[in-house]
DNA sequence: ATGCGCTTGTGAACGTGAGCACAAAGTCGT
DNA sequence: ACGACTTTGTGCTCACGTTCACAAGCGCAT
């Protein structure tokens, strides 16, 4: 896996986090800052200022010494590196209880993303109206996908059909994809892929969970242990 | 950040990873498979050979040379690291089109998890029935933690009041908590915050969108000035 | 029994990322 | 005009993660 995005070569450690300076910046500007030095940016995105700068230093010069980042300017620099200039036209298959959060959450048109078209299979649900957007069924998937020149497709099915999705997607001319189906999707080099699995986090949190557990009982055994073996 | 969990220290990233070979080895269980090769494995898991068997080794030698693992046995002990042989109760905060959603995906239930309280402030949810759970109101959310002995909380709130009950959470003895909403969480140092955002994915896929477009653009640029140049 | 073929487990090399610590470069008060 | 102060940008070091490549180990056929 080459971790460097070619061309400019931003890692892709910081592209991970440029969304989250973002956001910050965002409300800082609502809040009517100005500038932000490095230090408040960082505490505010929850990283370190060393890092923060790093990242931003990737992007070039925008900071003025002594004083820090001129908030305005900063969020343009960041939306423009990040694409976020241009609106992106999504579609989105699979309109169950995810797909429908996805449709009505109100963060992505705000950033840069334009959802234009909803798709599913159940024949219940075609027709109907979501967030303003009427459903198509599954076979008007290609058709949309041309039609709006859409790059980024938004997976909410099932399991079992995502990868038939995802292949009728990448062959209709999507390039980018993001997964929410507990599955691992196969696609060509040129496609990019990126998974939501809120099972697998869980299971992270689990694994840590467990492993404060078994260091807290270990606590108490030595404790156990150094009180059998009497104060010394 | 330390990488390393202490205790036997399995690496960070290998933690991450086991969910998803998790996963893949249930699939094969269920297909009847007795055994299969770390090639197999690793295939079906989308990483590659080398990094699977490595991984697996931080758990122990499960496998057999010559032959591969056996599905069930490396099934149990994959769970067992993890902390899935117990199960896990877990609280909802928020129950909007997202709540809705984690509420009713079964996903959680099959491995090792049990959604055992919903909480919500808006009184026209309360009192409602959600996946066969009551929705409890806000103010009874300690209550609920302490007695059900809760260790793991979800926030699929707002994001201006994310911060809020995240504090709450943690008072009432919640250390691990899987965030939905879009800010950056302040916990202390033993609790530990994971966080989901389609957002920031939708973003990150952007940059590489416009990455591709951008040397698609270079590459006519360069076709173009070549055949300006003539065929030498 | 013995050897052959296959697959695991791992040492070693390499590449990426994090963070310290400081020089460079700006502002502001005098 | 100048010096004190502040904050950026970055060279360097170390830790973490990935991958290669191969020896060790196991089963099966002969």
């Amino acid at each position: 896996m080459p971790a460097r995005a070619q061309g400019r070569g931003i890692p892709e450690a910081t592209v991970a986090r440029l969304p989250v300076y973002l956001r910050a910046l965002s409300t800082l500007a609502e809040d009517g800052a100005g500038t932000v030095s490095s230090e408040e940016l960082a505490t505010a995105a929850g990283v370190n200022s060393a890092k923060l700068r790093k990242d931003l230093s990737y992007l070039g010069s925008y900071g003025t010494r002594g004083v820090g980042y001129d908030v305005d300017y900063l969020v343009y620099q960041v939306s423009r590196e990040l694409g976020l200039t241009q609106d992106w036209p999504v579609v989105i298959v699979g309109l169950g209880h995810l797909g429908h959060a996805l449709a009505n959450y109100g963060g992505f048109a705000s950033r840069g993303f334009a959802i234009r078209a909803l798709v599913d299979a159940d024949p219940e649900l075609v027709d109907q109206q979501i967030a303003g957007l009427r459903v198509h069924p599954l076979e008007a998937l290609e058709d949309l996908v041309r039609r709006l020149g859409i790059a980024i497709g938004v997976i909410a099915t099932p399991a079992p059909v995502a990868q038939t999705i995802c292949d009728r997607l990448v062959s209709a001319g999507v390039s980018s994809i993001l997964n929410f189906a507990p599955v691992v999707l196969a696609v060509p080099d040129e496609v990019e892929v990126r998974k939501v699995d809120m099972s697998i986090e869980l299971q992270i949190l689990a694994f840590h969970e467990q492993r404060k557990l078994a260091t807290a009982a270990l606590g108490d055994v030595s404790r156990e242990l150094a009180e059998a073996v009497g104060p010394r």
